[in-house]
DNA sequence: TCAAAAGTGTTATCCTTACACCCATGT
DNA sequence: ACATGGGTGTAAGGATAACACTTTTGA
């Protein structure tokens, strides 16, 4: 006996503003923040991308550029508390990206739609400012304590391995583009808010961590955790910042914003370097509005990259 | 008005023979091939990926090892002919992993379950023995041709740097990972059978070119295409070969996978390095049953690399 | 002894990383 | 003049790509 199933449809929109990421989010007073959310309409619309540009546009009056699918979500429990009775509802995460906010007016509701700087969400992956001490403060030592629980319970790893891995304990390397990993481990663990209100108390210890960021509705925030992960690994091989950028930009500018994606701080030279070599700016002419200092060369993205090489990105390489 | 929907799931399972990659394909006489489909029921089982296991092993009696999720298409029209009545179907593509095929039993019916080498339906994708002489015979001129029909029309980019991007021609480098690109060109183009079929002759020019490798049933051509792609990007970065081959191998078999995979020939002690260096195997004693030289080392993967470097994989430098 | 496949050694080259230093502007 | 950010030169170390050659077996 089949049963039928309703589709819904989750953007994670990110922009970059100055030096922070940011995330357009729905927040109510009584179901906290959200993600934007949308059904799928398969009369109305005749692909899945469609469907959700169109009620982007209908609810934020934002025009997207960029958009990715993401993953498909069919678990069951994802709304809460299961009855089983209602339509099944299952939800397709999507990746948009946009120019630099100007202000989006919210739906009328009670609700209020609005950029908020992603790192609200995950504070342990902003590395800018080096090895954020939560890690070693909060997280480590809670980890190590649920690790060595059940050391020898291994779904894809065992835990010490995993907790290595992700969080890179005894000097293994910060992998940032783990972000999904490190969620996991967190919900799994039972350290972050979502866990206890999906009934996984149990599982973990729960254990309350100071302020290991905003929760979000349902799996919201893992959604957010995966386009994270998602952009931070296409950054070194599409030139998708420029989707982020506005038409023309100072190479320091860029530098910002490919740190603020990829929440780690790059030598100067060697991005500079890199995007040279990589051909994929050009002089634009013209110089910034100085900010205090020298004023700085205008460059624009040189779209036929795309047609020249297989990978065009900014392989930014291990550390630094 | 929301309408329901019913998901299928589609499987593309692959495993690798002696120097073919094989793919398990669903065979009647009326429809032609299809990759193995079956419904997914969110009573039944809890999340997408338990549900495709489950009819995957009911029909095949195969277990699968590793899986992924590839993409989730919403497209109407995906089946043929719309009447925009009965449910609508959607589908999510999976790529799954399987040691090689000791024999599978087909059900029942008059259909067939078999494996089949992927080259047949991609044959343009296999280089080990060199550039394939149909890409400058029977490809290149129809695709220029189509190109110059309307060069202008952009969609991520224009018809000739689209062509020369994906099929390298003028001395641009060949990058096995763009199957799906190579494939939506030739299906935009109109050189692929499913074109015609899906009524798109008018588009491109059916100009009926010979054997542009076999057709398969709806789009599942085109989900081969995005398995074929995601593995052949994922072999570089995720010790994927190995859930593709028995517990202990030589250093040329496992050479032998990766080749049949990628469709490149690989230098042999560049291999080996990598292989060595990556810390990817370890000895496992003993020597294979010698085939015609000189017996070779067995060895077997290092499960550990897994938790001690982050991307640990086979990083195929560019050519050779 | 010859074919067939296994298994090294070595070099030129490029890319990555990290040094440290100079330049142009506003106050 | 000095603070602030913009903008280079260059050298050490490592990874890559390509060279050709030796070794061990079975027939």
């Amino acid at each position: 006996m089949k049963k039928d199933i309703q589709l819904g449809l989750n953007a994670a929109i990110v922009a970059v503003e100055a030096l922070t990421p940011k995330i357009l989010t729905v927040t109510s007073a009584e179901t906290g923040d959200a993600l934007p959310f949308g059904p799928f309409d398969p009369v109305r619309h005749r692909t899945l991308e469609i469907g959700l540009r169109s009620w982007v546009e209908a609810q934020t009056s934002l025009t997207l550029g960029y958009v990715e699918q993401l993953y498909t979500f069919g678990d069951r429990g994802r709304h809460a508390r299961v009855d089983d009775k209602g339509p099944h509802i299952m939800s397709v995460g999507y990746l948009a990206l946009a120019r630099p906010p100007e202000r989006t007016d919210g739906t009328a509701d009670r609700t209020e739609v609005g950029w908020r700087d992603w790192y609200a969400y995950f504070p342990w992956e902003d590395w800018r400012k080096g090895r954020p001490a939560m890690i070693d403060e909060a997280i480590g030592p809670r980890l190590e304590k649920w690790s060595a629980l059940s050391p020898e319970d291994a779904r894809p790893l065992r835990r010490p391995e995993r907790v290595q891995l992700a969080f890179g304990h005894d000097n293994a390397p910060w992998d940032e583009e783990r972000v999904l990993d490190r969620f996991e481990l967190l919900y799994e663990a039972g350290l972050v808010e979502e866990a206890r209100r999906d009934g996984r108390e149990s599982a973990g210890l729960w254990d309350p961590a100071p302020n290991l960021g905003i929760a979000m509705r349902f799996d919201h925030r893992r959604i957010l955790a995966t386009a994270i992960s998602r952009l931070r690994a296409k950054l070194k091989y599409r030139p998708v910042v420029f989707e982020l950028m506005p038409e023309t930009f100072t190479l320091t500018e860029l530098q910002h914003t490919v740190e603020a994606i990829s929440g780690r701080h790059l030598h100067k030279q060697n991005f500079r370097r890199l995007v040279e070599q990589g051909r994929l700016v050009e002089p634009a002419g013209g110089e910034s509005v100085s900010t205090g200092g020298r004023p700085a060369a205008l460059y624009r993205f040189r779209r036929e990259v795309m047609g020249e090489r297989p990978a065009p990105g900014l392989r930014l390489g291990g550390r630094s």
